[in-house]
DNA sequence: ACTGACATACCGACTGGTTGGTATGTCAGA
DNA sequence: TCTGACATACCAACCAGTCGGTATGTCAGT
């Protein structure tokens, strides 16, 4: 499960305890499924709280993919994965970490930015701009190891930024087809889709080396 | 862009028109930010017709991810890439088919399932249920030249279902990411995302003959 | 051919609850 | 005394869903 606020203290805020009803609340009902008084439900504020702190339910979104990104990339950047010397085994490492990731319930290990996204991308271009900085932003974080894989295997034919993006674009993905599965079978589904996802950059990467990886 | 009823006739009765205005109503503004009131409005129907044909907000919800499934499979039951003689040719050629349906706004091209399942996972099972069976039927109507395709090349590790699926995970994973960009650019982002997916696809299935394509 | 019972397809005013948002008040700390 | 961080009460708009009514058949019985 990838965890709403891995390397800071329990919130003591309103403001953060909002962020972080709203990150739970928006996986499992979606945005504009969740209301102000459920988030503040929640968070165990009052209403007067969350507008003393966000002028609209928008800007709420807005805070909460931005939160969201911090949470996230503060997360990927400590992992393990990135000590591989290989930059071909940090790509599979990601991938790999992902799929370590999930676990339960959709809800636990969904996207915050992919789910508000498909809501508002019309509605709301506050929320959509700030939801696409979340995912490109996560993609920016994988582009160096690509591009160093590719140049050490002679992988032509596209950018390093484009398979950045299909790594989002499996997990989003993977993403949606669990959530058509019972709770029970939710997370096989999901990581079954990273396995094909790990197959194409190992197809890829594979060329000139034979079990390169330690 | 994907029509919404493809083989038939201009809706006449009030509950095509209400299926209609859902499908374009989600896959611009979601499920739970579309109001029976708005539904009316665009179908041009009375509340109470709508109530007539559909005893609740869900039950058209699930209605119409029934007629998105009807219409789009025998759209693409239709499509010409099934002439092919070679089943590798027949799984390729409906990725470019994909692809070719591309342009444009991303409501125009954009899956009513994968969107509803999305906000209404957790809150719906008959919703849920519903998309389900409308990606996983769009699935299974690849299985079997996937599993042809395989068998001829000696594709083995994973099954022709899963393949399927992961079909189905980077087509709805492109939507996503799409959401995320300027409309301009939108179509453009998905495109890229599936000439990956035929790269895998062509690098799996390209194993003891070289240029088999006619 | 005509009647009356019944069915289908709607119409639109209405309701009770919920929505996002506001106005005003409180109160600890600087 | 003044500010930032809340709390409480409240509001107009909107929500899904209801209900009594109408228009237009259909069809068995006479």
């Amino acid at each position: 499960m990838i965890p709403n606020r891995p390397f800071r203290p329990a919130p003591v805020t309103a403001r953060d305890k909002l962020l972080e009803a709203a990150v739970k609340l928006v996986r499992t009902n979606g945005y504009a499924a969740t209301s102000v008084d459920e988030l503040c439900r929640e968070a165990g504020v009052t209403k007067g709280a969350f507008f003393h702190h966000f002028p609209t339910k928008e800007a709420l979104g807005v805070a909460s993919a931005e939160y969201w990104s911090a949470s996230t990339s503060g997360f990927f950047a400590a992992a393990p994965y990135h000590h591989h010397a290989d930059p071909v085994d940090r790509v599979l490492g990601y991938i790999d970490f992902r799929v370590a990731l999930i676990g339960g319930p959709v809800e636990g290990f969904s996207c915050v930015a992919g789910t508000m996204v498909q809501e508002a991308f019309r509605s709301s271009a506050a929320i959509r701009v700030a939801c696409e900085a979340s995912i490109m932003g996560n993609c920016a974080a994988l582009e160096d190891d690509i591009a160093q894989a590719m140049a050490q295997r002679g992988v032509t034919g596209t950018s390093a930024a484009s398979f950045a993006r299909h790594i989002q674009a499996v997990i989003q993905g993977s993403f949606v087809l669990a959530k058509t599965q019972e709770p029970a079978e939710a997370a096989e589904l999901a990581r079954e889709q990273l396995g094909h996802l790990r197959r194409y950059f190992a197809m890829l990467f594979k060329e000139d080396t034979e079990e390169t990886m330690q």
